[in-house]
DNA sequence: GGCAGCTACATGCAAATTGCATATTGCGTG
DNA sequence: CACGCAATATGCAATTTGCATGTAGCTGCC
């Protein structure tokens, strides 16, 4: 009785994925066209926490769903055809907000390491704050 | 006839979630001892994405399971009773260490959009780039 | 007192995402 | 041919998340 249905999560490490997979699929098809299987090991090499081959296909389909990225079959080269993939202008654009967004993330990590208060974005107010 | 169970995803604005939002929650406590109402508050006029409530209390507990976070209940002022937070030991030392990964993906972000290739993590690829 | 509204935390449920295994097709090699 | 690799895709369960709602304690107001 081989049934492997029930398999368990073994969480061995953390993982890339969501957002941050997403955008760094976007950065990398910036500097060239490429194809899901050369992006994930791209990943591999990147430093960054791994990420499973599936969640990374799913994740192109789904940048494709949003019009971040377009793709067409290339069957030039012998194997098995690959689905070269293209960052679109919106794509560029989606990357270029997250990373404001991630500048802002990482003042806030920063500065709460450093013991500063990160100033508010837009509000002016809040400084009812009194540390020890 | 409130049957609203169909509930659809509105998906307005992104949001922020998973570690991001783990992370973010550490660093608040570094600064100082919170509670999980102070902490969504502080999330909202950091200029992050906002987050659920009900997210930021789950991903409380889930931190505290993962002991990066400790908790009691504080009854001391009037009001109902609330759940107070301190980072410990092995929570700022996982908040380092995210950074550090923070880093390398911030490199492969803005490596990427300046064009320039990121060097890989680990291999002794011999670049004139050089660690700044 | 009655009651609305705020603070503070918690949870139920469906939708969405993800981890892991597996399937598939094409090609090269012993 | 059998096998393995390259390249993409998918089935299924486990996990996470969005949104609504529920709880309890306190304050202000009439």
């Amino acid at each position: 009785m081989a049934e492997n249905t029930g398999r368990k999560r073994t969480t061995s490490e953390p993982r890339l994925h969501g957002e941050m997979l997403a955008t760094s699929l976007l950065a990398f098809l910036k500097g060239c066209n490429a194809y899901g299987y050369q992006l994930s090991q791209q990943l591999s090499d990147s430093g960054l926490p791994q990420s499973d081959s599936g969640t990374v296909y799913r994740a192109l389909r789904q940048l494709e769903n949003s019009g971040f990225v377009s793709s067409f079959w290339d069957t030039s080269d012998q194997g098995p055809a690959r689905r070269m993939y293209s960052l679109t202008a919106a794509g560029e654009l989606f990357l270029r907000t997250w990373i404001d967004a991630l500048n802002r993330y990482q003042e806030v990590l920063t500065g709460a390491l450093a013991g500063f208060d990160v100033p508010a974005a837009t509000e002016g107010e809040s400084t009812e704050e009194e540390v020890t």
